[in-house]
DNA sequence: GACGCTTACGTTCGTCGTAACTATT
DNA sequence: AATAGTTACGACGAACGTAAGCGTC
């Protein structure tokens, strides 16, 4: 069995069972990729992929299994590599980040600056995704870090630190009458009722634990009017600010510098606080500059409680 | 990176960080062993061997971590080549027990037999060692299966499953007395003091909760004399038989029909009961016929329990 | 001088890519 | 005719083993 022979296989399987574009993806030919998973197969003694005809249609029973276990082999191979370059250079290295819309525009610019001003030799890579997306990402080892409100916690196959809490908040637009109600420190607060006579602009339901809003207003009886459903916040703040409704947002989402046109209203007695997690491959070689970005991110992250959950969990 | 340079650098650590030796053992050349390690040290950016002028004598730090990350790729192709064999051929393949001298003398050869006539083109390979290689055994992926009392259950990188009980019993030699006094069923109990009348013949305190039977004799307050301490219940038997005292030896040692010169006393209210283990490594895919083989020596575990506490614990 | 690793070099084997072929749609 | 995979084959490169070299105990 060949390292190779194992690459190509995973290739062709995140390639649509295609050889010919698993050949493109990894610059080499297309034969070379037929032979050595035949090889593959043969010296393993069973098929790994199904057939229809010549063409490579999906994974046979075994090919699966043995699907999962390459992946991990290549999961140590990269460990291997990155403990080399960690020994090698500890400032110089890569660092991919996983991460939704609201943490890639709101909340990392600003770590992220710090961070390269302190390793301006890292080679850094964002990839912007949905929450399932960023999570598969790092268990492929296409990524390292994952950094998400949801999706994080629930996958068994990383490590999970809680970052932040956030909480919801109202965005209305300049001038907006909640604001002379509610928007001053000893106002009293805002009751859902009163949310739910404008037409509310909020995050899609496939979102950031967005059910829970709608369970909120289910709840108690009311029955918001909801015109738009937006993948981000900015789609959200557009269209407050044409006030064509109010918006339901996170409150990092929201820069008072930036955001002047419109206002912010607290509505965290109303919704249960969101916690932001940053997820780790389980039992990877994490490099000393990566918990140096967490710690960062989240400064109650020390390396050594991390390095302490990435071994015991 | 190849796997082959991986193999040559985990052989070079397992033989005294001897190249020629490892050579040897994988039947190749010393200079093409020496080139790959220099090949893969030279990728990686690290040394991965302290070397003392040209001679290799220990890892480095970044050493140390790759031979760990190695290990886990090789555990994992080992696993692909299993599943691949497990779908060519249900009943085929190979399986390595390490185990401990009582085990393999008295426990296992009725369940091998039963094995093997159920399984006949398994290859089976008994490997008999003490509690701590047996482990490494497993966990370095030269055995299936580890089964002892002690030293199991406590590593993390195996799953532990309990097999059965056993009891310390006393041997004595044909005629003596205390068969008269305590071998019947409804005879009184020997008390602590009446074995200490005589010389002990017991297992070495390197073993198997040996401990533990000192501990009874110190907190009674008794100081026993023990004359020989054993590595395995042979020995034992064979001073027993010759009247130097009575022995002290687990219940399953004892084969009425070939002890036929020994007696045998209960003790169990005397000292605590031992449990023997069953050790998989954790996350290794098993073929059907192991989970028979410990379905057999066990009857109470069942492929579909090993199975949950392999994927879940 | 025996041991142990490295360097040098020719042989061999395996991998790759091109090209021709076959089978599906 | 286009798409997808297999077979065939020559070229190149990598790994191997032998032999010689170098340093150390």
């Amino acid at each position: 069995m060949k390292l190779h022979q194992l690459r190509y296989m995973l290739e062709v399987a995140d390639n649509n069972f295609n050889v010919s574009e698993a050949a493109d993806a990894i610059y080499t030919s297309q034969p070379g990729i037929s032979k050595q998973i035949r090889l593959l197969e043969d010296e393993l003694g069973v098929p790994i992929f199904a057939r229809d005809g010549k063409r490579l249609v999906g994974l046979t029973a075994p090919g699966r299994k043995i699907l999962l276990r390459a992946r991990q082999v290549f999961r140590e191979i990269d460990n291997i590599n990155r403990i080399g370059q960690h020994y090698a250079d500890e400032d110089t290295g890569s660092l991919t980040i996983a991460t939704t819309h609201t943490q890639a525009r709101y909340v990392l610019p600003s770590i992220i600056q710090r961070f390269l001003r302190r390793y301006p030799k890292v080679n850094l890579v964002i990839k912007q995704g949905y929450p399932e997306e960023i999570v598969n990402l790092v268990i492929d080892g296409k990524a390292d870090l994952a950094i998400a409100t949801e999706g994080v916690a629930s996958r068994n196959e990383l490590i999970s630190l809680p970052c932040y809490q956030w909480h919801r908040c109202l965005l209305v637009a300049k001038k907006h009458v909640f604001l002379k109600k509610f928007a001053n420190k000893n106002a009293k607060k805002i009751a859902l009722a009163e949310i739910a006579e404008y037409p509310l602009i909020t995050y899609d339901n496939a979102f950031a634990g967005q059910q829970h809003v709608l369970d909120v207003f289910e709840n108690a009886g009311i029955k918001p009017n909801i015109i738009i459903t937006a993948l981000d916040s900015d789609v959200i703040k557009t269209y407050v600010e044409l006030k064509l409704g109010v918006g339901l947002i996170a409150n990092t989402a929201y820069d008072p510098k930036k955001d002047k046109s419109l206002g912010l209203i607290d509505v965290s007695h109303l919704f249960r606080p969101n916690t932001t997690w940053v997820g780790v491959s389980r039992g990877s070689f994490v490099r000393n500059y990566v918990f140096d970005f967490i710690e960062m991110f989240a400064p109650h992250l020390k390396k050594k409680s991390i390095m302490a959950s990435l071994s015991t969990e």
